[in-house]
DNA sequence: ACCGGACACCCAACG
DNA sequence: AGGGCCCATG
DNA sequence: CGTTGGGTGTCCCATGGGCCC
């Protein structure tokens, strides 16, 4: 019965959404009191002085897309007759009523009609008015404002429905990105949560701590993901030009950003500087990747340098990566580029490994499942064999160390309903917990202990959201045969080397676990067209290091 | 941890 | 007239 | 024969209804 998930018979009460606000507010006021500004605590105060029913259509309202709604599509029982509230929001300042004064709206307002109903009010504004039927929503709505007089369009527009354009949003957003810690939380995870769809490792509350401690981290987080989502709209037709001066006018500030709102500017800046190598402007690529020391900054520059004829640069750059390497792929690229600079060599490692590698013959029915066929292959000889890839490391991660990740006594946790740490795809994972995950190694030194310890973690936290273990029909017994396989010491290696960054570190495991009475070894299938990731690499390296058996297979069809 | 990673698979261009 | 996406729902 | 880049499909509550094409 496991992986069967019962219909919900859990039943939330029918204003389920105004409590769930309310302990939105009790937790942000709480944590947050102090840094919210005048404009935020009089949409409080105001909110307040609302009736119930007022409250519950604003909430309605805010959960749904846009700031523009019409009446005649709304229905809530729980609320009853509409009208009422409305007034209310209106009068309050919580909505305006759409008239010819918001023209400046009117793209958005046009958006919520049915392509019909844009027919029909174009046809009454201009009776003769032909050849629409070709025309797709969104072009059609693009003619409509083009050709149409704006002030009659918004005018006919209001007659045929109650339209109104929602206010206090970005407070409103404001509010939840404090509670959360991020952005784009919903508040349907108070509903999944409650419903039991997704279980929460238990948080104390009183342990919970703020974020952010100044108003400037919540500013900086926020500009820095508006100018983000600015990015994703300049993406969508992207001019060289255009991209280079705008990178230009938000580099200042993006460069000065702290912790919270740093990484969000590395990734706009790989995006944006890979997007103008695409767009066949090297230089100005170049210029932006100098920006962010994250990978694949300093690869891409490397490339960039050499094809620009800049050696000297270039040699350089690769041999600052070979000696700092910020993760596997930085590693072992510096290392074959310089070569390749130098003249050494031609072929990288990745590859030459792979030359290395056994071959075994694989009928030609297993295209798209190689590894498929390679357990059948393994198991008419005897052999027992699972899907492994990066599932066994990381759930035997999250299980080892389950008291470790949620161990509140490190400020990492901000929120009622955080699934991990904040810092644990960070390097500092690792440099606060150093002591604990030591001791870890050491108390579990012997499989027998391991095992043990695997396993009652499994039993008693089954069905927990945690972000490394998956609850599927063969993560136990995939734990269990590897573990009463591998030796203690060389599995605490692994997990240690994952523990210094799990975001570089927690993938490239090989594909399968194979086993009979006698051995074991890791397998890693690859087709006649794949290649060797950097990452893989990597761990089969450390793997032969730490006494771990491990190896290629190279896939032939016949 | 902001529709993105992580995989595997396929193809084309270039030396 | 159906198939399929988007979005609101609990 | 090697590298590099580009493209695709898959998975993240579950379900139902409205709208688009
Ligand atoms: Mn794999
Ligand atoms: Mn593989």
């Amino acid at each position: 019965m496991k992986g069967w998930t019962a219909p919900p018979a859990i039943e939330l009460p029918p204003r389920y959404y105004l409590d769930n606000f309310y302990a939105l507010l009790e937790f942000v006021e709480a944590k947050y009191g102090q840094l919210l500004l005048a404009s935020e605590r009089e949409f409080l105060a105001r909110f307040e002085a609302l009736s119930e029913e007022a409250r519950c259509l604003f909430l309605r309202l805010a959960n749904r897309k846009g700031q523009c709604f019409r009446l005649s599509k709304l229905s809530y029982p729980e609320i009853g007759d509409l009208q009422p509230p409305l007034q209310e929001l209106l009068q309050g300042g919580f909505c305006l009523r759409f008239c010819p004064e918001h023209r400046a709206e009117l793209p958005l307002v046009v958006a919520v009609f049915t392509r019909q109903e844009l027919c029909q009010l174009w046809k009454l504004l201009c009776p003769g008015v032909r050849g629409l039927s070709a025309l797709k929503k969104e072009a059609l709505a693009d003619r409509l404002l083009q050709e149409v007089d704006h002030d009659e369009l918004c005018q006919a527009i209001a007659a045929s429905d109650t339209v109104v354009l929602q206010c206090y949003l970005q407070e409103y957003e404001l509010l939840k990105f404090l509670f959360f810690g991020h952005l784009g939380g919903e508040m349907s995870e108070f509903v999944i949560r409650d419903l039991g769809l997704v279980q929460y490792e238990s948080l104390a509350l009183e342990k919970l701590v703020a974020k952010f401690s100044s108003r400037q981290e919540v500013d900086d987080k926020f500009w820095i993901s508006s100018v983000y989502q600015q990015f994703r709209e300049l993406r969508e037709a992207p001019v060289a030009e255009v991209l280079y001066s705008w990178y230009g006018q938000q580099a200042h500030r993006g460069s000065q950003l702290g912790a919270e709102a740093r990484p969000t500017f590395d990734r706009l800046t790989l995006k944006l500087a890979r997007l103008l190598e695409r767009q066949q402007q090297p230089h100005w690529a170049l210029e932006v990747y100098r920006h962010s020391p994250q990978p694949p900054s300093r690869e891409r520059q490397v490339r960039l340098l050499h094809k620009a004829g800049e050696q000297q640069q270039a040699l350089e750059l690769c041999h600052q990566m070979s000696t700092h390497p910020l993760n596997a792929e930085e590693a072992i690229f510096a290392q074959d580029y310089c070569q390749k600079l130098e003249r050494k060599k031609a072929v990288r490692s990745t590859t030459q490994h792979l030359k290395e590698a056994d071959t075994v013959h694989i009928p030609r029915e297993y295209r798209y499942a190689v590894e498929k066929g390679v357990i059948r292959h393994f198991s008419e000889q005897g052999y027992e064999a699972l899907f492994s890839e990066n599932y066994l490391f990381q759930s035997l991660f999250g299980l080892l160390y389950w008291d470790i990740i949620f161990d509140q006594d490190v400020p990492v946790y901000h929120s009622p309903l955080q699934r991990f740490p904040s810092d644990l795809y960070l390097p500092q994972f690792l440099d606060r917990r150093q002591a604990q995950l030591q001791a870890r190694s050491q108390v579990l030194s012997t499989s027998k202990r391991l095992l043990k310890q695997v396993r009652t973690t499994y039993d008693s936290k089954w069905g927990l959201g945690n972000p490394l273990v998956g609850w599927h029909e063969n993560t136990l017994p995939l734990l269990e045969a590897a573990c009463r396989r591998i030796p203690a010491a060389a599995l605490h290696q692994v997990l240690l080397a994952m523990a210094r960054n799990l975001k570089e570190y927690g993938r490239g495991f090989p594909d399968l676990f194979l086993w009979t009475k006698k051995e074991y070894r890791f397998v890693e299938v690859k087709s006649p067209t794949d290649a060797l990731s950097p990452q893989q690499l990597y761990w089969l390296r450390f793997f032969k290091e730490a006494g771990i058996r491990a190896e290629v297979l190279r896939v032939a069809w016949v």
